[in-house]
This record gives C-alpha cells, sequence and structure tokens, in this order.
DNA sequence: CTGTTAGCGCTTTCAG
DNA sequence: CTGAAAGCGCTAACAG
C-alpha cells in the first residue's frame, strides 16, 4: 500500500490526472470514462471494470470544479456554523456530518464568529453560495431571517436547533418552550415560591431569550414571585443572582444554559452557598461530558434528532438519495427550490429530556409562602 | 435591504447572475470586470467602481468552480477532522477556523468517524482533493501517513494536534511528553510510589499511548511501582483501576484523558471511593468546561497555540496572504509544494500547562514504601 | 452500448 | 488601460 513503485514503466508525474487520461489508458472515450465514474447510463461491465481499474491506479480523483460547472449544480449542502468550542454546537456539528454521511449528503462547514453583527455571516454566506451549493443549513442564530432571504428562492434554507420566524425558510429546532416549563414546573413542584431567574435578550441569544422568557412566565402564572435578572455584555446577573440568594429572597436560581449554570455554581460556592441546600440551580442543555458528576438539574436537548432530521429534510429537498439512485432530473420548476412535496414549509419542534440531576432541591423553609 | 425590488425595469430572475451580466450592464468587457473582480491588474478607477456597483447591485456572485476551473487553482484550505463532539476537537476546529479567518484562509472542513479503519478517511480525502484544495491539514489520528503519502507531492499536508513520524509531513502539535512528564511528576512528588496507569494502544489513540506510555516509564525510572492497564474496545480498565485502588495496592490512577477521568471518578464514586482523599486521579486535555468545579488535576493542552501555528504555517506554504496580494506567480516548480523556504520540514511542539486541581492529593498512607 | 460535439462561467495570454 | 480569443476538465445532449 505504501511503496507501490512497481510494475509502471513511466513514473507517473505528480501532476494531477485528468479524466481524459483514464480514458485513454483504458482505451475509451472520455464519455465512457465518464459514464463509469458517475455510475449513470449504460456501459458495458468490461468497460466499466477497466475504466475503474486504470483510475484506481492512476491516483485519478474527479476534479468537482470542472464537474460541477459542466453538470451546472453541485450536490453539496452549505452548513453554516457557530462557534464549535460550544460543546452543543459541536456536537450539533458532529451529528450534522454523521447525519449527513449516512445520507450521502456532503457538508461544506463554515463556521462564524457570532461577533461582528452579521457583517461576517453575510460573507461567508456568499462565499458558500459561490460554491453553488445545493442547499443551505444555517446552525447559528447570529444570521438574520432578512439575510436569508434574498437566497432563498435559489436553494432552500433550513435552520437547525433554532426555530425560524419567516414562513418561508424551513426549520428544525429544540422545544425551548417544552424545555423551559419542564425545568420551572420541575422547580415549582419541589415547592419554590421566590425564583430568580436570569433572562437574556433575544438579539443576545434567541434560544436562551425564549427559554428564560418562558420560564419566568410559567412561573408567575403559577403564582411565584419571579425576580427577573436580564444579562448582556459586560453584566452576567451573576452578583445578583448570590446576592439575592444569599439573603434568602429567593430560594432557586434558574438560569438558561448549563454553562451559566456552571458559572453560577462557582459563584454560589465562592459565597459560601451550596445546592442543593441552600439554593437550588437548574440550567439546560445538558450537553457537557461530566454532568452527571456534577449532578446538574438540566434538560438535554435532542441534538441527535435535531441533525437527523435537518438532513432528512434537505437532503429530500435537494434530491439526494446517496445510494446513486437518480431521483427524477425533471420536475422542479415553477415551485421554487425547496419547497417539499407539496410546498409546505417544514417547521419542526423536536423535545428534549429532563435530567434530574441534584442542583435543585426542595428550599429550606419547608416551601409555605412567607404570607 | 429586503424589499429592494424598485428601479429595476426587467424583474431580475431568481436564477444566478454571470459575470457576462455583470459586464454587460456595467458596459464593459467580461475580461475587465473579470479584473475588477479579482482586484487584479490595471483598471480604470471609474470602470472598478462601475463593475463593483453593477455586481453588488445585481447580487453577483463569483462561481467558484468556474474560477478554479479557469485558473487551475483553489486558494482554500482543506481540513480533515475528528468527531467535534470531542470538546478538544471541537475547540480545536473553531480556533483553526478563527485562525484561518484572521489569515485570509478558507477552510473546508469534513469530519469523519474514527471507525471503520481509514477506509472511509480515504475516501473523504479524495472527495477533498476532488476539490483541488491548496493544502490539507490533517486533525485526526485516524489517518495514517501512508494514506497522505500519495498526496504529499501535490500539496502541504500538515497535521494538527498530533506529531508525525513521517519526515515529509509537517505536523504542529501538543507537547504530550511534557504534559506526560508534568503530571507523572506532579504524582510523584505528592508521595505516591504506587500507581495504577491506564495505557492506550497506539492504534487506538496515539496521544494517549504517548502520554500513559510516558506516564509509566517517568514513574518506574523513579522507583515507583507501577500496574499498567491497557484498555481497548469493549475493556475500559475502568472495573480493574477500581480494584486496585479499593484494595489498597495503588494510591493513585493516572489515565491519559479528562473524559476517561470523568468515567473514572464516577466509577470510584459508585465503589465508594473519594478522590482525593482515598485515591488520587489525574486526567489530561483541560478542555471541558466546568474543570474547575470538578477539580481535575490535569493539563491544559495549547489548543490556540496549536492552531494559530498550524494556519500560520499552511498560509506560508500555500502563499496565503489575506489581502489579496499576490504572492508571487512563478517560482514553484522542482522543490515540491508545501515546502517552506528551504525545504524544511516543520515539526513544532507546543506545550500545555499545568492544572493544580483537587483529584490529586497526597497518599493516605504517609507516603512511605511498606518495604 | 459508445463516441462526437458543444458548451458550463471564468481567467488568461496576447493584441489593440 | 481594455477587449478578443482560447481554453481549464468535465458532462450532456445528440448521433452512430
Amino acid at each position: 500500500m505504501s511503496t507501490s513503485a512497481s510494475a509502471s514503466p513511466e513514473p507517473r508525474p505528480p501532476g494531477r490526472v485528468r479524466l481524459e487520461d483514464v480514458a485513454a489508458a483504458a482505451g475509451v472515450s472520455r464519455t465512457s470514462a465518464s459514464r463509469v465514474m458517475l455510475g449513470q447510463g449504460k456501459v458495458s461491465d468490461r468497460t466499466r471494470r477497466r475504466v475503474l481499474a486504470v483510475a484506481d491506479e492512476l491516483g485519478y480523483v474527479t476534479n468537482v470544479a470542472a464537474s460541477e460547472l459542466a453538470s451546472g449544480g453541485s450536490s453539496t449542502v452549505g452548513l453554516l456554523l457557530r462557534d464549535a468550542s460550544n460543546p452543543a454546537y459541536g456536537l450539533l456539528f458532529s451529528e450534522l456530518q454523521k447525519a449527513g454521511h449516512a445520507a450521502g449528503v456532503t457538508l461544506l462547514s463554515m463556521t462564524i464568529k457570532h461577533d461582528d453583527q452579521g457583517r461576517q455571516q453575510v460573507a461567508s454566506l456568499h462565499r458558500l453560495m459561490g460554491m453553488r451549493v445545493a442547499g443551505l443549513i444555517v446552525a447559528t442564530g447570529g444570521v438574520t431571517s432578512d439575510q436569508l432571504e434574498p437566497f432563498r428562492d435559489r436553494l432552500p434554507i433550513i435552520r437547525a436547533g433554532r426555530p425560524e420566524s419567516s414562513g418561508r425558510i424551513h426549520a428544525v429546532s429544540y422545544d425551548e418552550e417544552d424545555a423551559a416549563r419542564r425545568l420551572a414546573e420541575h422547580i415549582l413542584e419541589l415547592g419554590h415560591t421566590d425564583v430568580a431567574v436570569q433572562t437574556a435578550r433575544a438579539e443576545d441569544s434567541y434560544p436562551e431569550f425564549v427559554r428564560s422568557t418562558v420560564m419566568a412566565q410559567l412561573l408567575e402564572i403559577r403564582g411565584a414571585t419571579v425576580h427577573r435578572l436580564e444579562y448582556r455584555r459586560g453584566h452576567d446577573a451573576m452578583d445578583e443572582s448570590v446576592d439575592l440568594a444569599r439573603r434568602g429572597r429567593v430560594s432557586a436560581v434558574m438560569v438558561p444554559s448549563d454553562l451559566r449554570q456552571l458559572t453560577l455554581i462557582r459563584r454560589l460556592h465562592e459565597a459560601g452557598l451550596r445546592t442543593p441546600e441552600d439554593v437550588a440551580t437548574t440550567g439546560c442543555d445538558g450537553i457537557l461530558p461530566g454532568i452527571d458528576l456534577l449532578g446538574l438539574t438540566t434538560m438535554r436537548i435532542a441534538v441527535e434528532d435535531v441533525a437527523e432530521r435537518t438532513i432528512a429534510n434537505i437532503a429530500r429537498m435537494i434530491g439526494a438519495t446517496g445510494t446513486g439512485d437518480d431521483a427524477g432530473s425533471g420536475g422542479s420548476a415553477e415551485a421554487g427550490p425547496g419547497d417539499p412535496a407539496g410546498g409546505r414549509v417544514v417547521h419542526e419542534r423536536l423535545p428534549g429530556r429532563f435530567i434530574q440531576g441534584r442542583t435543585a432541591g426542595p428550599p429550606r423553609t419547608t416551601g409555605r409562602t412567607p404570607a
């Protein structure tokens, strides 16, 4: 495998091998060679075998650029991703790749930093468009619907992991509301009546915004006293949370992400407070390795499901089959690309799983309202 | 920005806009338009301005496939990545993207699952080659030097995060030996003389193999009694570790990764053993969020540095400048691609940082050999 | 079943 | 400074 410089008379030059070279060496025309490589059309078994053998021997690999140019379309799907150092996004990325692989969809990934008010995002978007991807998966909140809209009628776009408000863009997302509800209900069941909820602004993190909003609302509806602590750049609301807990004003602090919960617990420890004895805490995500050791009470979001459904949808929209079968060369015309059969916009929400953990216990005061 | 269907007489079709369209609308030739888009050659200021304006208005984006085909070379770098659900790889991925971005290098990422004895890897490699990337960054152990070798003389290849044995492939890696040494010395300093070391096989995880091997060797050289517990598929060596600890045969267990350390701690807890009171443990990586809360004693590998150096090297090799300047259109001939000035193979090892943590304390028996 | 003939959209000599 | 012409390597109708 490693040192196979044997029978070949000519010491094959390092330069790239063209299909034409393969065809010549196999004694057929470019067309036939092409057909073999594409696995389409009718080719005699002998021809196919020969071409394949020669191609392998010569180390031929299809020039994707030329291929796409000639055929007028790529089969790869662009993936706009957010900073994968966030474990939740890293996992989503992996799962998308895995699912894509299984479905025969090649993903072209591009991460973007979430600063720079969308300007950078647009640039990445353009590069992806320049590569003439067949579809687009957007797995970052940074890009707004407006920025996506102009491309919407050139290719199918689907958001992964975040709901989409625009009626023309597909989405497979985590059911944040369900997650928020279940966490809030858990806190209520434990008997907490005074709760601090760290809230995010929609423009900073939409998922966290939804989570925190729903949690706070549900708690209030059920008669609990809620302290909303909004955080933003340069103000993480942690000090206020710790302060409220220390003064006994709240017996539980709910935050909209596990990363924040870690920070919170850290701060509480520094202040000499323990979970769940002194204060109950909940987070959200459930992705971090070692979460069980930390005993975080949280929701595990359905990353695998979201990835799987996202790929399934986009694959259908671009007509990929993964086995090389043809998905019908005609029939995509006026309806616009990316419309699933019937022109309906996909809009799925996948629920997660509650993780009991050990950071949320009953309040120290026996749970009665001080009334 | 969103609803700009104004002055244009013809309701511009949703289809792609070609450079020719731009040229026509601007009243110049394709050639001039091309020159403007490439930012090269001499074009009058008025022409440039007009072309740019029209291009923007029409929403023109360069067809990368056609461009690369015509110019015979892409400026993107392929990135072969391992499963990003592993936090260490997820972070490396992010950092590479970030560094690439800063250096003006576009990365084309592709993750691979680490099963399937390299067969899958080769397929991904081929796809990347098919995209005619200008260089290749390999950030996964799964791909062997032999598999890389055939492509070595077509483009520069650099390994990120893992050392490379082949003398022809570049590498920027973590200094695993240094990490192993420092951890082992820490254990020795604490007074441990009987230590279990979970070892990995080179073919399963080379970094973990090096770490565990070096740790064990150093411990032995210094006179400690080492129990090597090798793990492989279906046997994680955890039971043996717990058993040795419970029977007091070892006072410390060293494992070659934090993920494993988490598993170990979990198992120890289940067996009623605590760290560091009953047994000391160390891991390696230091990437996990919340590592401070868990108090893991470990080494933080230099992910950021590795990413930065990797990009710097590959950028130089492919002659990228990030500002669009030309790096000399001639001069790359016999020396082979990817050879840095002088033809030397890059081979950097970057040291990490020790993290004290709380999982490793002194042995319960006062540290004297039972002799 | 196979080969021939045109391009895909862009970059690039080479003349104006 | 600008345009005309010639492909890059491949696929896609068309004939054989």
